[in-house]
DNA sequence: GTCTATAACTTGATAGAC
DNA sequence: GTCTATCAAGTTATAGAC
């Protein structure tokens, strides 16, 4: 049966979530999902392998997705260039909805967020998959953003990158039964989400000096 | 010699920040420390121990210069609540300037974003020691934002924190040299931040409905 | 395609000599 | 305080029967 394949899918996405992917074994997966390790083995190559396949479930039609959205924000600005707002809303869209509409998918955000600060795992999985989307989607931030360098948007896309990881994860003074199986990354959190984020982009350049803040010791 | 606990502790908070807890074996930390494995176990009982005494080791030192500094903020501004950007810089400085002060906390900045996000480790280390500057600090903010309520607050420091871990983190965009070597939390970030994050704190509430931004597909 | 059995190795922790 | 030696458990991965 192929359905054991997506039963390994299933509890693998909702265990690296949880736990994260070096904490997570293989032993946890299968005995999750009611299979046997050594299928676990024969439907993927490996634990990396098998998380690039979990990824790659969700992230595929999640880009094509945000492709169409930003095509279809273009169309509305018409000659003009989308806002800020509205481009934030397409990119993050497809992620954040999928809570509602799927049940299923609840999981694979917190699994992005939990394997994002992993670090050496999503850069060579990342890079395969989310190239085109990156590359479209900093063209069209860059014209909604005229008063940013690339290198500055760069870095204040970094920032915000950090902040998105964080939306997606269950606030610290939810109680543990909530943060375990409520979603929380509903419309009022990424409303929420595109306010804070927009505000932080649209600050102007060169507060490298004079933002007079100073509150230092003597030292 | 008590030399080789700190010998342990270097070692260990070096190799935490750049693995993570779980992913780093306590072999690998005896190894970079040129000490025995017993040693670990009879200078701290645990490795979670390990990570504890990391963690306060720095934790102590910079919560308590936080507290001073919000003293001195509030001084500072006499019978005025001090900006917001004062508080955040008092906030996160004695973080950020520990790079340039001393080239041993480099590594430290870069521990608490990588364990910031392997969830349930830091709530029982930072419940403990970060109790008091927390609720110090959290006190001020409201002040500082009248137009928050205290629940819209708590949402926007969560995605806040977020957004610090990531300033802390290395920029992929950096070759791995740089990302390995180089401090990358210096004072050109840190008021990047500021200005990102406050004004994400500033925008005015009840973005519930009304933000005018849907670009959403029929489906 | 799915199972059992097992190889080959790493992990955190401890006992006991010195 | 520091060492060697070792334990018990857990890890990924594979070989081979069915």
């Amino acid at each position: 049966m192929t359905e054991t394949r997506e039963r390994v899918l299933d509890a693998a996405e909702r265990l690296f979530a949880e736990r994260g992917y070096t904490a997570t074994s293989l032993r946890s997966i299968v005995a999750s999902a009611g299979v046997n390790l050594a299928a676990i083995h024969y439907h993927f190559h490996s634990k990396e392998a098998l998380l690039e396949a979990v990824v790659i479930r969700r992230a595929g039609p999640a880009n094509r997705e945000r492709l169409l959205l930003l095509e279809k924000c273009k169309m509305a600005a018409r000659s003009k260039t989308p806002t800020l707002e509205k481009l934030l809303e397409a990119f993050l869209t497809p992620t954040f909805r999928a809570v509602q509409d799927s049940g299923e998918a609840v999981q694979f955000m917190r699994l992005v967020a939990r394997i994002h600060a992993e670090g050496y795992l999503l850069p060579a999985i990342a890079k395969a998959h989310f190239g085109e989307v990156m590359a479209s989607y900093t063209e069209a931030f860059l014209k909604a953003l005229p008063h940013l360098t690339a290198d500055e948007f760069r870095w204040r896309a970094h920032l915000a990158t950090g902040a998105v990881a964080q939306a997606l994860r269950p606030p610290e003074w939810l109680d543990g039964e909530a943060q375990a199986y409520k979603p929380i990354a509903t419309e009022a959190v990424l409303q929420r989400l595109i306010g804070f984020l927009s505000a932080g982009f649209r600050v102007p350049m060169k507060n490298t000096k004079s933002r007079g803040a100073k509150c230092s010791v003597a030292s």
